[in-house]
DNA sequence: CGGTATCCGCGTTGATACTG
DNA sequence: CAGTATCAACGCGGATACCG
């Protein structure tokens, strides 16, 4: 699914931001982060209901897509924070409206379902 | 994946918003909407990677979330348009912004890539 | 023209157990 | 605390064929 050859020239760009915020619980790290800094067990307790080995994996894509910041201290216990990368940061007024067009759309959801009854 | 319990109150709009243009071909669709209403055999040329089966699946998604109207010709041969709803629209400047960031986000991956050659 | 129907591979995800 | 490893199950998506 990801780093496919984005040999198209044209709406691509928008595929590609899609890809890379748009795994399933992107958004939502994304949206967390926007925060602040946050420990791993943190954003577990933040996202219940994502498994420990989804956060993981979509944490390293993030960082990999350089959309995240991974800092891990030389302790022990160990301690590894995540926090948006300058880049990563770009994103947020578009989380943003993201989230601000998702509210109005769970609306039109609730809308529609109610008045089929 | 579709239509879970949105139960939870926080950062779960942004996951409904992903959810909703987060399909794998639906920004494209959408970013080729925004130009105005096209038949289906349109949005096929403009996206030829995508098979007809798929394009059919994310339309009707689109449309049954009510971002998408359908619109069908009592004609032979059929013609059937796609056009943005109204609340379809509120996407566009969301869908922009995506797109100017997508844009961003592949001449990084590319940077990244030459610099480890 | 604009779809459905069916089959099936394979990638994604979850569950569980283990670790430095 | 913050992961990795392994295995099994599910469902997305592609290929193909057929239809009104």
């Amino acid at each position: 699914m990801r780093h496919k050859s984005y040999a198209c020239s044209f709406g691509c760009s928008v595929e590609a931001a899609i890809e890379a915020i748009g795994g399933k619980w992107k958004g939502v790290i994304l949206f967390h982060l926007m925060d602040g800094t946050k420990r791993f067990n943190e954003l577990r307790r933040l996202m219940p209901s994502v498994t420990q080995r989804m956060l993981t994996k979509q944490l390293r894509e993030l960082e990999r897509d350089g959309i995240v910041h991974r800092h891990v201290y030389a302790e022990v216990p160990p301690r590894v924070e995540y926090r948006l990368t300058a880049f990563g940061e770009t994103l947020e007024p578009i989380l943003k409206e993201l989230e601000a067009w998702g509210s109005q759309y769970l609306n039109k959801l609730a809308a529609l379902r109610s008045e089929k009854e």
